[in-house]
RNA sequence: GGUACCUUAGCUCAGUUGGUAGAGCACAGGACUGAAAAUCCUGGUGUCCCUGGUUCGAUUCCUGGAGGUACCA
């Protein structure tokens, strides 16, 4: 009979201290740890996304950091496909390898599985995004009625991604996107254990707050202003740049930009709070409770 | 010390011809299967500064306080 495998998902919202946490279980487990951050892929931002430092790289081998350029497309998809292909190599030394990230939908895929979807040509999201633009909300809604009914009825009709998604689909496979969904089983050759880094609402808004002047003196600004001419690929639609970009073109001031930044980090935190809360099986914790950290791994590993 | 004005949501303010109140921002809750740091939905959260009076009823009118701002001393 195989060693048990386990995967150590370290989560929580941005900010809460998931890169040190995750540095010192990897450090007491002898292991590794893979980034789930959708952001921290791309080799051109750093400051903003709060990337590990180069010492906290070199202390504990790190995957999924600096992987991408970001004129590179990737998707939750593809990260499901590299991450389980990844963690094939490293539990043949490992019995144990550490996730650290806050981006709930990339944690869910490695850990739970997505269903199979088709690839989607760019054109073909691109063709539904222009009749977007130049039809509206209706047109999408319109059309996803007529080709899945079915998903129509549940899907969030407001939310144009969530229907040029499903339509896009549609159109590449000629079946209802619905008919994609629930599947497969996802058979995963480990266990995940579960830890959620928490703190008092008011005492993270205060961290976020500090972390964002501490990102303005490191050089988050030259940071954004090197990436301004990229400013509209899907890498740079992310907190901390955004709002930098809008600076630059004289929508606001730089102070002006600064408190966006703070506000929309706390906003994205509050809402992978809403994420974590629903996916229901994490076991919470003080972000300096290590010790009780590895208490509690040790119990489920024992339990297995 | 005197005069004038002000005090309503976390903040900036509106308003109630007397029937316990509403905007913006901040904030809270939620959805979300390949854009996810994205995208989308919902929600007003209140000792209307305190006190006494007039009144069926006062956040609103009147008395007296307290705090603030400006000007004069």
């Amino acid at each position: 009979m195989p060693v048990q495998k386990f995967l150590l998902v370290v989560a929580g919202p941005t900010a809460s201290g998931k890169t040190s946490t995750a540095i010192r279980l990897a450090q007491h487990f002898h292991s590794v740890i893979l980034s789930a951050d959708s952001r921290q892929f791309y080799r051109e931002m750093n400051i903003g996304t709060a990337k590990p430092t180069p010492a906290e790289l070199a202390a504990v081998p790190h995957y999924f950091i600096d992987t991408l350029h970001i004129e590179e497309d990737y998707s939750v998809g593809a990260f499901e496909r590299d991450a389980l292909a990844l963690l094939e190599q490293l539990y043949r030394e490992h019995d144990l390898v550490v996730l650290a990230g806050g981006s709930g939908l990339y944690i869910r895929a490695l850990c739970a599985g997505l269903d199979d979807f088709p690839e989607v040509p760019k054109a073909v999201r691109q063709h539904f995004e222009q009749l977007h633009a130049q039809q509206g909300l209706p047109a999408l809604q319109a059309a996803l009625q007529s080709a899945d009914p079915v998903y129509y009825a549940q899907v969030d009709q407001q939310n144009p991604s969530r229907l040029i998604r499903a339509l896009s689909v549609c159109e590449v496979s000629g079946q209802p996107y619905s008919s994609f969904l629930g599947r497969k089983a996802a058979d995963r050759p480990f266990q995940p254990i579960y830890l959620t880094l928490q703190h008092e609402r008011a005492l993270l808004y205060d961290r976020i707050n500090r972390r964002v002047d501490q990102m303005v003196a490191e050089g988050l600004v030259e940071e954004a202003r090197r990436l301004f001419p990229y400013q509209h690929l899907n890498a740079l639609q992310t907190v901390g740049y955004q709002e930098l970009f809008a600076h630059f073109e004289g929508e606001h001031s730089l102070e002006e930009a600064i408190e966006l930044i703070k506000r929309n980090t706390r906003r994205y935190a509050k809402r992978q709070l809403t994420w974590l809360r629903k996916e229901g099986h994490w076991r919470w914790f003080e972000p300096e409770e290590v010790e009780g950290m590895i208490e509690y791994i040790e119990h489920r590993r024992q339990e297995s």
